[in-house]
DNA sequence: TATGAATGAGTTTTCATTCAT
DNA sequence: CATGAATGAAAACTCATTCAT
């Protein structure tokens, strides 16, 4: 009665299949996103990768670019929960260390996600699909400036961190960290601890310029 | 009888002829690069712009990528030779006013930049081809690190700024403005006179973190 | 317990029910045949608009030629049924008025039937076939132009049509109609009445050649 | 100084090279077409036939399409001169002979012209499309319409026929050869001189009808 | 050295048909 | 028998690169 389900999703039973045939090939594609440049990554390529055949796809997506779409949006949300599962509780250890620990995670987030998303900017229209879908989510660059306000200000409230303005600080933040990740990818050998200790003084000079 | 002569580029007399023609792809390649993202660029447009035929290019260059890059090094350089002309001058105008202005210039040039160069991230070779060429020279991001220090250290010889670590600034600063260059590419309307208005906070924040 | 029914069949109780499914799938089909270039009918649009899997024609039909073939068939019998219901009777009106209404009826078949069998002309293979189907039915080309003779000998008969040999009407007829057809298919605005008026000094002009 | 020049058009030396292939591939097209249903003509097809690489045809037609008309109409120009050649010159021999040689040469264009035109109404675009192409032309059937009716006043002129209205001929003619073209086409071994035997009656109709 | 037509591998996408369920 | 997802062989078209002239 069911149709046959492809060989290469087999194993997860219970789940619907189609579905898990959609997730796979999503997976599968994230995947090579890590290691190839986009425009390198061709429908055969995925649907070797997933084990599948080449039509496979159209099952599933309107085209290539949704099923691309698709996988960077997931890349984005997986990489992005890592980074918000250890967002700093105000009132815990010192603002400082909290800000330092904040702007490590956003590091490695940026180190990560930093090649594959730059890139876009020349497909334009994939880079505003992408920021179309991203946009009204929870894990969203404009929601991390927001969450980290809401930090800063019960900070403020708990009297830990003076009345000031905070606005500044998203930026300097989000930009210092992406200047020190662009940094890691262009050296030729990535020393990860070394870029962690230049976070401290950076954050200090933030925070002390907050006053 | 000498060789024919590529009509696009009879007028420069006088010079190697064959060093104008590659000078004239390049100019060419330049111009697309700024119209149309990287991938979008044939190897007929670039001749067709250049009224040139199909085939020349591999007389001055290895293969498209070769020219594309050469195209790219010339572009970036002229945008830093841009930035770099109004670098300020240490005992002019006030410390902070300069660095506005500086940041102001880099704007400019990471406005310009970050779309053609920002896309290079998925394509690693190129990228990294780029940046060697880039790195032994006068205009590369590490020289205005350096440059920027050099005009601190006056400032503080002046006595116009406390004997702080500058080191920072650096980072501080050119990441912000990439943050804030992103954001013009993200938002629906370009608002380059309220972007301008936003560095000013930004740069004060920093002097004062310095301390 | 009986296998499963097709649900969008389930209705007709009585009848044999795979029989049944056969006739929604070729009803279906033909009516595709009249919205939609052959070419350009999938064997998915076909299943959708019979509300069905995928898979049953194959059930029913060798492939997808097949059961076109069959839609065609069918939609010829329908229309040619359509025109054979108003075929005149000797004797009634006058023969001539006779002849102009079932030219007038030949055309409306024509119309219709124009544009789906002509474009089997490059499809030699499903072409014969289709007429080697209708060849031996009682509604074929051939057939009407012995119901015409036949209708011509009655009111021979009758007195009302001269002792003259009247083997070319069929093929007057029929022709003059068909050109009328495909002029209306090229028309920009197509005017049937117009059409049908031009009928009248055709029939005449035949009746008279005969003498 | 001239680029290569494809192999498979070698021989034509003086022409011009460029055109030399054009007119080649036309060729190669219009033989296919007369082998092969429309549809099935691949543009790999048409590479092989024409001793050419499979990208060539995009050097002279924008696609596909453009490439199937221009066959189509040469086709038709080539097989439309045919028959213009022979048109019969008013006073020479009788009239009704006149008239059964021009249904002749009207047959066998229409023989050789039916099964790929007729295919046509299934894909409207092209076919208005080739009609377009067509109708400003000498070789128009609305212009063998304006001859046909040319000739037959030469003739009313000459006294050969009397003054009587010629206007239905040209439906009554097409029509008729028309049929006996679909004929020949259905019937199982073609035999194109009894074809020929039966217009004669035909004509004779037509003419006495004009009275 | 310049020309620019020819090359052909490689891309995305469609769709008739199969077959495990 | 019905289901409908999987299959994979095409198809049209692009474009970096070559090379006879």
């Amino acid at each position: 009665m069911s149709p046959r389900r492809a060989k290469a999703v087999g194993g997860r039973v219970g789940d619907d299949p189609a579905a898990a045939l959609r997730a796979h090939l999503i997976d599968v594609t994230e995947g090579l996103l890590s290691r190839l440049p986009i425009a390198a990554i061709t429908t055969r390529d995925i649907a070797r990768a997933a084990e599948v055949s080449d039509g496979v796809l159209y099952n599933y997506f309107e085209d290539k670019t949704a099923l691309i779409l698709a996988a960077l949006v997931s890349r984005y949300r997986r990489l992005a929960g890592r980074f918000y599962a250890t967002f700093p509780v105000a009132g815990s250890a010192t603002v400082e260390d909290n800000i330092v620990a904040l702007a490590d995670g956003l590091l490695d987030l940026m180190v990560d996600v930093l090649p594959t998303f730059a890139g876009l900017l020349t497909e334009p229209i994939l880079f505003h699909r992408l920021f179309a879908e991203i946009h009204s989510d929870e894990l969203s660059p404009q929601y991390m400036e927001a969450r980290l306000g809401e930090y800063l200000r019960e900070e403020q409230r708990l009297g830990r961190l003076g009345p000031v303005d905070t606005s500044p600080v998203g930026t300097l933040l989000m930009g210092s960290v992406a200047v020190m990740a662009l940094g890691s990818h262009l050296a030729p050998i990535p020393d990860r601890g070394a870029l962690s200790a230049k976070l401290t003084p950076i954050v200090a000079t933030i925070l002390r310029g907050l006053e």
